[in-house]
RNA sequence: GCGCCUGUAGCUCAGUAGGAUAGAGCGUCGGACUUCGAAUCCGCAGGUCGCAGGUUCGAUUCCUGCCAGGCGCACCA
């Protein structure tokens, strides 16, 4: 509403002001291509908006940034479109256009914001965006790594839907390989110590060197084997209890391992308020129902087909040309003993996403993967060449999370299996403050998480500051019925008694939710929306300390119902941040 | 050796498509409860934006080179 409106008035007065004074109409029009940014200065004697087209425009135009922006001001001051919207516009610092919105349109805002639980305005051109995040391996439990790049992906998906894009969010599950293997067989080697038949040397026939998981869930699946004969039946249990390690023992113990662990994912997720819309299991990749080969073998003959050569033969194995986008070397997607890599596996499960229809792929990812986002990104370009459509890859590294307790680093032993898992902190701190600690930060930073002070519930606690400042405007619509007042008093014209500067600020504020919004969905942020949240709390304790509200007086009244008016407001606001951050907005504490 | 991320107040971090006096929370110190929730509010102090060059009217922001921390560099998954 305040950014749009704003930029049709200037861009209707840079065109009017070019055509009076002559300036190239293509400078004119690539400067506000690039240049019509606005932002809401953080000072409010610079206005509500402002904006540094100008210095652009002299640049192009090799005159002095004011004296273009003077000439752009009058024009603007004769639109008479602009005048129920803006009262002052000026020429400051060094060229910045500086706009101050009319009290009549911040009010109209108001009532909008009031009137309705959906006044996010949405994106001018949506897109079909996939996000797919956590795809944590079925072999533990989730951690706290997977735990941050839960909530940010969630909470990405819900900004991006908010801000009108249509949404889909989607877990990969890398059930297939090796590594589920070595799950099954560690889960099969606890059956057999619990048993009894602790075998020194078959461990080492199965495992080798390696040491397989040893994270205290796997004897607990083992245990549960034991109990629940059902899981792996009879068969399959007399010859694990002999040790006769067959195929069909290696599938049943895989199997029933990751179905437990899976559900135990699933199980976490749910609590912590994450759900997808799709699981995809990478083992529908390694089969093509009614078809002789996988669907991996599919689409490498498919893009080995395509002219251009990004896959080719060479040292009797078949490659990615995955330089293109600059990484270090070419990759392998057959090796020489004709088997796939990974790499191809990820191939097929994009290609699948680029069917399906989406324009923007969002992969959010461990850091620790950082290396493969050149090899992406030339799939992707790729199969966007071949489809013929814009696809764009945005791969959103989520940075490390070293865990803290007063402090003090929580030690995370490198002896395999030992971490803290996302239930853990979800037993001790809880769904809101573990999200909104995740999310005060920016995913590209490496986070501390003070287990301590994310459940200290005091000021020191930004999840309690903002959802403090719901409850109070809760409480303090209890207390307005309590004292027989009703709610829907409100007329039109009843917010103009707001006249105070800090209830101008806080309307000022509320403004920017959509704008807030929109940034964080065009650059695939979350934390800007914690940062906003917090700063519309603060802005209402502040409020709120320094003005009555409830008065019993007839003459105070108008006031009072404005007042309360506003309040709903800031509630509305906050309960619809908080919902995108996945974190609740209760009426008291 | 190569690559990615990070380096901003005592601590944890925002900000930066080049632009107005670089912000917040915590911590320290000092204030405010007979009044709608003090889980709140107000104030003071605290900065060579890692270092050095370069581009520019203007650099914390862009470029180059260093320094420090983290993470990666498989015909593994």
């Amino acid at each position: 509403m305040f950014e749009e409106c704003v930029k049709g008035i200037i861009t209707r007065a840079v065109l009017k002001s070019g055509s009076e004074e002559g300036w190239p109409l293509e400078t004119i029009q690539s400067t506000l291509e690039k240049g019509l940014r606005l932002e809401w200065p953080k000072k409010e004697e610079f206005g509500d908006l402002s904006t540094p087209l100008v210095m652009g425009l002299s640049k192009g135009l090799g005159k002095p940034p004011r004296a273009i922006a003077e000439k752009i001001v009058t024009a603007m001051k004769d639109d008479p479109s602009a005048v129920d919207v803006l009262v002052w516009v000026e020429v400051a610092g060094p060229g910045y256009i500086n706009l101050t919105f009319s009290s009549p349109f911040l009010y109209r805002y108001l009532e909008r914001v009031i009137g309705s639980d959906s006044h996010t305005e949405k994106v001018s051109s949506p897109r079909a965006i996939n996000v797919e995040f956590v795809s944590a391996n079925p072999t533990g439990p989730l951690h706290v790594g997977h735990g941050r790049g839960a909530a940010f992906g969630d909470s990405l998906a819900r900004i991006l839907r908010e801000a009108g894009h249509r949404v889909s969010t989607e877990y990969y599950i890398n059930d297939a390989g090796n590594q589920m293997n070595m799950l099954g067989k560690s889960v099969y080697l606890a059956f057999r110590r619990l048993e009894g038949r602790a075998d020194p040397e078959e461990r080492v026939r199965l495992l080798g060197d390696g040491e397989g998981y040893r994270g205290d869930y796997i004897p607990e699946i083992a245990q549960r084997l034991r109990e629940e004969k059902e899981l792996i039946g009879d068969a399959v249990r007399k010859s694990a209890l002999e040790g006769r390690f067959t195929e069909e023992v290696q599938d049943a113990f895989t199997h029933v391992a990751q179905t437990l662990i899976m559900s135990e994912i699933r199980n976490d997720l749910s609590r912590f308020g994450v759900s997808f819309d799709r699981f995809f299991s990478e083992k529908t990749l390694h089969i093509f129902p009614g078809e002789d080969r996988s669907r991996i073998s599919h689409w490498i003959d498919l893009l080995e087909q395509e002219p251009g050569g990004m896959v080719f033969e060479s040292e009797g194995a078949l490659w990615f040309k995955t330089t293109v986008m600059n990484d270090d070397k070419d990759r392998v997607l057959k090796k020489s003993d004709g088997s796939y890599t990974y790499f191809a596996a990820d191939i097929a499960y994009h290609a699948d996403k680029v069917e399906r229809g989406f324009d923007t792929l969002v992969d959010v990812w461990g850091a620790d993967h950082h290396g493969y986002q050149a090899r992406m990104q030339a799939v992707v370009r790729t199969l966007a060449e071949r489809a013929k459509k814009n696809v764009d890859l945005r791969i959103c590294l989520i940075q490390l999370v070293s865990l803290m307790r007063n402090g003090k680093a929580v030690s995370m032993s490198t002896r395999a299996g030992e971490y803290v898992t996302l239930g853990e902190v979800l037993d001790e701190v809880g769904v809101d403050a573990t999200r909104f600690s995740y999310l005060t930060r920016s995913h590209e930073s490496p986070l501390e998480f003070d287990l301590a002070k994310a459940k200290e519930r005091s000021m020191d606690n930004p999840v309690f500051y903002v959802q403090y400042a719901h409850a109070r405007v809760k409480s303090l619509l209890a207390q307005a019925s309590l004292r027989n007042v009703a709610l829907e008093e409100f007329s039109a014209g009843s917010l103009s008694v707001l006249s105070e500067q800090t209830e101008r600020s806080l309307i000022r504020l509320l403004a920017q939710f959509s704008g807030v919004i929109l940034r964080c969905a065009e650059s695939f942020e979350v934390h800007p929306l914690t940062d906003y949240l917090a700063a519309v709390a603060g802005a209402y304790h502040h409020y709120y300390f320094h003005h009555r509200i409830l008065s019993s007086e007839e003459k105070d009244r108008p006031v009072m119902l404005a007042r309360i008016g506003l309040s709903i407001a800031v509630a509305k606001i906050l309960k619809k941040g908080l919902s995108l951050l996945g974190v609740s907005a209760p009426d008291s504490m």
